[in-house]
DNA sequence: AAAAAAGATTATAATATTAGAATAAGAAAA
DNA sequence: TTTTCTTATTCTAATATTATAATCTTTTTT
């Protein structure tokens, strides 16, 4: 049970780690972007962006609908962005006392 | 420059992306634990179990103590424990979400 | 000082993830 | 209906992560 829970967790955590999963995701949160839009803008291999896209798919991140040639994905559960704005806290916070390290290194009599 | 942010935040996704450091944050969200506690709970090696608190301790995300023989962990920036709680919703949503389908499946005429 | 206790580190074999190339699948245009 | 366009899937080689075993390191007992 608090196993499988902590399968979930993982996997979710998983899917969020990598960094073109994350630029994609950047995407997303201004609204649907087509695969063409990533392929243009990621400048990667357009398979390599598929297979990004199938992981989020997969773990239920995103969802897409096909307009004629083209697919369209978005976000399916809005509040993952505040996972990442809320990881983006913690990065400052991190960042802010490590820059206060560094001045006391600096001007150490202040 | 915001490819180093979204490095970053892959580096912290990453490092919660193993059942056994989610495990080991999960005993932290109470306070702080010792290594002896871990390893007596966590049923694995005490290698594999410091290799983990090695990634988490490199992430900033936990600090340790030295206190005689043992060695005290505790969470360094206790937001951590909000992203965490923050997926378990997300998750939450997705699972209600797939029970709600499996209704409409087994009682189509409700 | 030698032995023991608690953790950390290193090396390595097994496993998993990733990127790129090739191919397939689906829809629209010619 | 063949061709073209857009995306998905499969295969594979390269890379990264992981767990175990063995080896330190540090502190405390004896």
């Amino acid at each position: 049970m608090k196993g499988e829970i902590v399968a979930l967790e993982t996997e979710f955590f998983k899917a969020l780690a990598h960094p073109t999963r994350l630029r994609i995701l950047e995407k997303l949160a201004f609204g649907e972007v087509c695969v063409c839009e990533f392929i243009e803008q990621l400048d990667l291999e357009q398979s390599n962006i598929s297979q990004h896209l199938a992981i989020l798919r997969k773990q239920n991140i995103i969802t897409s609908t096909k307009v004629g040639l083209k697919v369209m994905y978005r976000i399916k559960y809005p509040e993952v962005l505040n996972v990442l704005s809320l990881v983006r806290e913690v990065l400052a916070k991190q960042l802010k006392e490590s820059e206060e390290l560094i001045k006391h290194l600096t001007d150490p009599f202040e």
